[in-house]
DNA sequence: AATATACCGGAACATACGTTCTGTGTCAAG
DNA sequence: CTTGACACAGAACGTATGTTCCGGTATATT
């Protein structure tokens, strides 16, 4: 095996990675024995001395006698800081602020209730309760007046694989074509839902994005109103308890 | 000495302080007996008692039989002027230019093969394979060298509300804590899936996001491997016909 | 060849630490 | 008054954990 005299060798980097990785992960740190572990090194002296050599290096601190007290006082990361740097510095300048869209939220849309509309003659333009999305992830032609956003609340779209605290990007209109996925309101069940549109001969097909559920047919136009369609759906993953 | 029925009584506002203060101090969290003489409680018993009462609320979490373990969850009211600095500080400098990130995208994650991974030591930055996403969106404390993207090929994560053709947003880490979405692979089913994580007593509870599928127990540890936990979905609804 | 140094495993040890059990006093509800 | 929940102390217990000592191997230096 090749011997390094200084510097840092694989398994401190490894160790250096797991120790971030774990606080990371834990909020605190590992013992020395999980730390053995992660390396695949059964002596829990080897790992201290590692530590050792570490710590006189600069790159953590722990104290004696203590558990678990191993705190990351340099960043490992070689090279790429840099390379990361210098190309995020050039993107940052050239993408700018014109990539970045202002979307309002205007609210939640729940089943029981119809959604809150932006008013399509007053552009008003909250910052506080808005959502930026890159220019990239929408498709070239979508207007930005027409977009908004809203929240989802509660399981009722869960047929649309829309879950509970999704964020729904939407594109206001009354129109929509076959296919493309449409916030309705029907007035006889008194409720919001996210179909899948398709108009037939002379109904109207509300499909649900699962397919062991039924659609809905409406034949009667007038009982329902499209506030939009649906554009992205963005979904922040927390730590959901099941 | 007066009673106090609901909400946190002043012992637990004072562990609350202190268990923020000792942390940031030392970076590390205090043990059950420095609690309780920071607060002139001679019995451990008591420091667990109120310990388990925050945990109960929210304020904290711990591992059993680890030392050192808490982690602050929710920051005590009361003092907004540190919360809000630091949101604050933190949006007002992420506001001009950074609040633009860009995290690559390193191939498709299929059911039948293992996800592409980052190299954690080459950072390769290619810009032409990469999605812009707004920080705003993403947990403020994500590193974002640790993030990368994947595009959703087939049907098979549909348990977990995931589509063919969305986009995940990944952290890299082999580590995961209860109730995450992570992406794991099954050595003896040779396959990646999307589950959420729960570690229980001496085995791992790989639970389906669809509550009608049964989980998968993993016995042996060294049989599975934890690529990233999820952070964000992003799904770009075009006119899908169905 | 002899020696030194870096690298590694094992085991023993002391203790720091979380958990649990018992007991005590207080106060409010029944 | 009795009961029971709550707040608290003390001690005992088991173990998780850091430390240390001892032995071993490989590589390089002299």
């Amino acid at each position: 095996m090749a011997r390094k005299s200084e510097g840092l060798g694989n398994r401190h980097k490894r160790i250096m990675r797991f120790l971030i990785d774990f606080q990371n992960a834990n909020g605190y740190s590992p013992s020395i024995r999980e730390i053995g572990e992660s390396i695949n090194v059964k002596s829990t002296s080897l790992v201290d001395y590692y530590l050792n050599q570490l710590e006189e290096l600069g790159y953590i601190s722990r104290e004696n006698h203590i558990s678990r007290s191993i705190c990351i006082k340099k960043e490992i990361e070689s090279e790429p800081s840099l390379a990361a740097k210098v190309t995020g510095a050039v993107q940052k300048a050239g993408a700018a602020l014109d990539d970045l869209l202002q979307i309002p939220v205007m609210g939640r849309i729940v089943a029981s209730a119809p959604i809150p509309m932006p008013a399509s003659d007053l552009n008003y333009f909250d910052p506080e309760s808005s959502i930026e999305i890159a220019r990239s992830l929408l498709p070239a032609k979508e207007k930005i007046e027409d977009l908004f956003a809203l929240e989802v609340q509660g399981d009722s779209m869960i047929d649309a694989m829309i879950n509970d605290g999704d964020v729904v990007i939407m594109k206001r209109t009354n129109q929509a074509q076959n296919g493309e996925m449409v916030a309705v309101w029907l007035d006889d069940k008194d409720e919001t839902t996210l179909k899948y549109f398709y108009k037939e001969q002379n109904r109207i097909r509300l499909q649900p994005a699962n397919p062991s559920m039924g659609p809905i047919y409406v034949n009667n136009p007038a009982s329902l109103r499209i506030m939009g369609k649906v554009v992205m759906v963005i979904r922040q993953v927390q730590s959901i308890a099941i």
